[in-house]
DNA sequence: AGAAATAATTTACGCGCGTAAATTTTCTAT
DNA sequence: ATAGAAAATTTACGCGCGTAAATTATTTCT
C-alpha cells in the first residue's frame, strides 16, 4: 500500500481514476454513489490511504460533524463514566466528540464554551458547573449552538435537560432507610454547587412530611469539588461533638459518603445495616467507588446509558431539525436502589 | 459592542481601518505589529468581537496550535488529575489541548491516534495503554508527529520519555514497611496491562534482594482496567485461603490496594501500622482516593506538576526544534513516601 | 431495443485566511 | 530636516475542499 503521497483529493481522484465531485460526495456519505464506484474507491482509498482534510472540510461545509462535550469536574469519576458513554455514542453515530473539562472553574468553563464557539460543532452536550456558572454567557452560547443541558438544570436554558429525577433517588433511600431502622437525617454540603443537591433535599423534606415524619438536615461547611475532604471534615465535626440527631444518615451524594465513612472508620464507629453496627449510611449516585468502600455503600444508582442515550438522541434531533425542537424538555431518569452494607 | 456581524477578516480590516495582512500578523502574534495599531486592533476587537475562523486559519498554517493529549483510562483519577494539570500547561503556554481516552481499549487508542492525525497537532503527548497498545501503529505515529510519551513508556518510541522512578516508589515503600514490622509480600496482577507494574516487581525483587530478603510475590488473576474489582476479588481468594506469607503487603498500585482494603474489612481482618491490627498494606501513586481509605493508605506520591512540567516543556522544545531533538531521553521522576494509617 | 431515470463528469466559483513581493507610509536617529 | 529603517498597505496567489449547473455516460424498466 501507499505507492506515493496523495496530496489532496485531486491526486486521489487522479489515481483512483473517479471525479473529484464524486470522490467529495463519497466522504460525504459513501452511500450516495453506485456501489460500483464506492468499491472503485475504497479499493484506492485501501492502496493510497488518503484522508481529506479536515480544516477544508470544515471551512466549506454549512455543518461539522464535531460534537462538544463539557462536563464541570472531569476528575469526579461520575463525569467521567458518563464522558465515556457519551462519546462512544457520538462515534458510532459518525461525529467526533470533544470533551472538556470545566475543572470546578467558572473562568475554565466559559473558555471551554469559547474553544467550541471556535469549532462550530454541530452540537453541544453540557453539564453546568450549576451554581457558579455565569448563567449569561452560557445562555449566550446556546442561543447560537444547538446546546442540550445534562446533569445540571438551568432553567429554560438550552434547546433541553436530561438529568435524574431527584425524587426518585432520594424518596428509594429515605424509604429504605426507613423501614429498616431508625428515622434518616440529610448529610449535605450548606453550599452547594450543583443544583441537585438542593433538589435532593428538597425531596428528602417532602418523603419525610409524606412518612410523617420529623425531617434533620445536617449541613457541613466547604467549598469546591473535594467532596469526599469535605465529607471527611463535616462528619468527623459531627460525629466529635456528638450532633448526629439519629442513627441513620442519607448523604446527598456518594463522595460527601466516602468522606462520611473515611471518618466513621477513623473514630471507630461501626457503620451497617445489621444491629450491631452503630450507625446505617445510605447515599446517592452509585459512585464507581462505592462498591469499595467500608462498608460498601448503599446507594441510588443513575441509568448511564438510558441517560446518554436519551441526551444524544435528542440533540441528534435538535441537529437535524436545524436548531429548533419546539419546546423545552425536561426528561429525567429514576434511580435503582443499590442494597449494600452500609444500610 | 458588536454593532454588525462580522464576517471575516476582510470585513474587519475594513470596519477596524486596518489592512488585512497586517491583522492577519496581530491575531499570528500580537507582538508583531507596533503598539499603536495594535491598540486599534484590540479597540475594534472589543467592539465587534469578531475571531478569525480556526478552520481558515488551520489549513494554510504550516503548524496548528493544537495539543494533542491521549491517557489509557480518564475514568481513573490518576490519569484525570494529570490531564488536568496538561490540559492548564498547554492553555498558559497559548495551544488548544484536545484530550483523549483510550477507555483501555487498543481500538480506542488507534483511533484517537488516527484522529489526532487528522487535526495535524504541532505535538501530542502520549501515555499508551501499554500491553495493549498497537506499537507498530504507535510507532507510525511517532514518526509523523512529534510525540512525547508518558507515564508508561515504549522502548525507541516516541521523542521522549517522562514518567516516574519505579525503583524511586518501591523502594521507599519496602523499607519502610520492612523498618516497621514484618517483610513485605508484592501484590500484583498476573498479567498487568501497563509496563510500570513490571518495573515495580524487579524493583521490589532488587530491593528485597539488597536487604537480603526472601521476596514473596502473589500474583492474581483479572484483566481490564477495573483494578479495584479485581484487587477484591483477588485479596478475597488470597486471604480466605490463607495464602498470605507474612503480614505486610506491599499492592503494585492504589487501585489494587483499594481492592484489597476492601476486602479486609469485609473478612475483619484488621488493617493498621500499630501493634494490634491483623496485617499492614501499602501501595504506591497516592490516587485521590487513596486518603479516604480505611484505614487511610500509606502510599508513595507521584510529583503530577513535576511531570507534566517536564513533559510539556520538552515537547515544546521539540516542536520548536521541528521534531528533532536529538537522542532519545527517558525521564524519571522519584516519588515522595506519604505515611497514612494502613501501615 | 429505446426511453426515462439515475449517476458520474466537466467546469467553475467560492470559502476565509496565510503569505509573499512590491510599494507606500510612518517612525527613528543623526 | 533628512536618510535609513521599520512598519503598514496593496496586490495577488494559493490552500483543499464544497457545491452548483450543464453535460455526458450508465443503468433500469417496459
Amino acid at each position: 500500500m501507499s505507492h506515493q503521497k496523495i496530496k489532496n483529493m485531486e491526486e486521489f481522484a487522479a489515481v483512483s481514476g473517479i471525479s473529484r465531485p464524486t470522490i467529495s460526495k463519497y466522504f460525504n456519505n459513501p452511500d450516495s454513489v453506485r456501489a460500483s464506484t464506492r468499491g472503485r474507491i475504497e479499493a484506492a482509498l485501501k492502496e493510497f490511504n488518503y484522508r481529506p482534510n479536515i480544516y477544508a472540510i470544515n471551512q466549506n461545509r454549512r455543518q461539522t460533524k464535531n460534537i462538544g462535550i463539557v462536563v464541570p469536574y472531569l476528575a469526579d469519576p461520575f463525569f467521567a463514566e458518563i464522558a465515556r458513554v457519551l462519546e462512544r455514542c457520538c462515534i458510532d453515530a459518525g461525529f467526533t466528540p470533544s470533551l472538556f473539562s470545566s475543572h470546578g472553574e467558572q473562568a475554565l468553563e466559559m473558555a471551554a464554551l469559547d474553544i467550541l464557539r471556535s469549532i462550530k460543532p454541530a452540537g453541544v452536550l453540557l453539564a453546568p458547573l450549576g451554581r457558579l456558572s455565569d448563567k449569561k454567557h452560557i445562555e449566550q452560547f446556546c442561543n447560537d449552538i444547538p446546546t442540550i443541558l445534562f446533569d445540571s438544570n438551568i432553567e429554560g436554558i438550552g434547546a433541553a435537560f436530561v438529568g435524574s429525577d431527584n425524587f426518585s433517588f432520594v424518596s428509594q433511600t429515605v424509604e429504605y432507610l426507613n423501614r429498616n431502622g431508625d428515622v434518616p437525617c440529610f448529610f449535605e454540603m450548606k453550599n452547594p454547587a450543583n443544583p441537585n443537591a438542593n433538589k435532593r433535599r428538597h425531596a428528602y423534606l417532602e418523603m419525610m412530611k409524606r412518612l410523617n415524619l420529623e425531617p434533620h438536615v445536617i449541613q457541613i461547611e466547604g467549598n469546591g469539588w473535594q467532596f469526599e475532604e469535605i465529607g471527611f471534615q463535616g462528619a468527623l465535626k459531627v460525629l466529635r461533638n456528638d450532633l448526629l440527631p439519629t442513627n441513620a444518615v442519607l448523604c446527598s451524594n456518594d463522595r460527601l459518603a466516602i468522606g462520611f465513612l473515611s471518618a466513621c472508620y477513623e473514630l471507630g464507629i461501626s457503620v451497617g445495616g445489621d444491629k450491631a453496627s452503630d450507625i446505617r449510611v445510605a447515599s446517592h449516585d452509585d459512585h464507581p467507588y462505592s462498591r469499595f468502600t467500608c462498608p460498601s455503600l448503599t446507594t441510588a444508582a443513575h441509568d448511564y446509558a438510558a441517560l446518554a442515550d436519551h441526551a444524544l438522541g435528542t440533540l441528534f434531533e435538535l441537529i437535524e431539525s436545524g436548531g429548533e425542537i419546539g419546546k423545552r424538555q425536561e426528561t429525567l431518569f429514576a434511580a435503582r436502589l443499590i442494597m449494600r452494607d452500609s444500610a
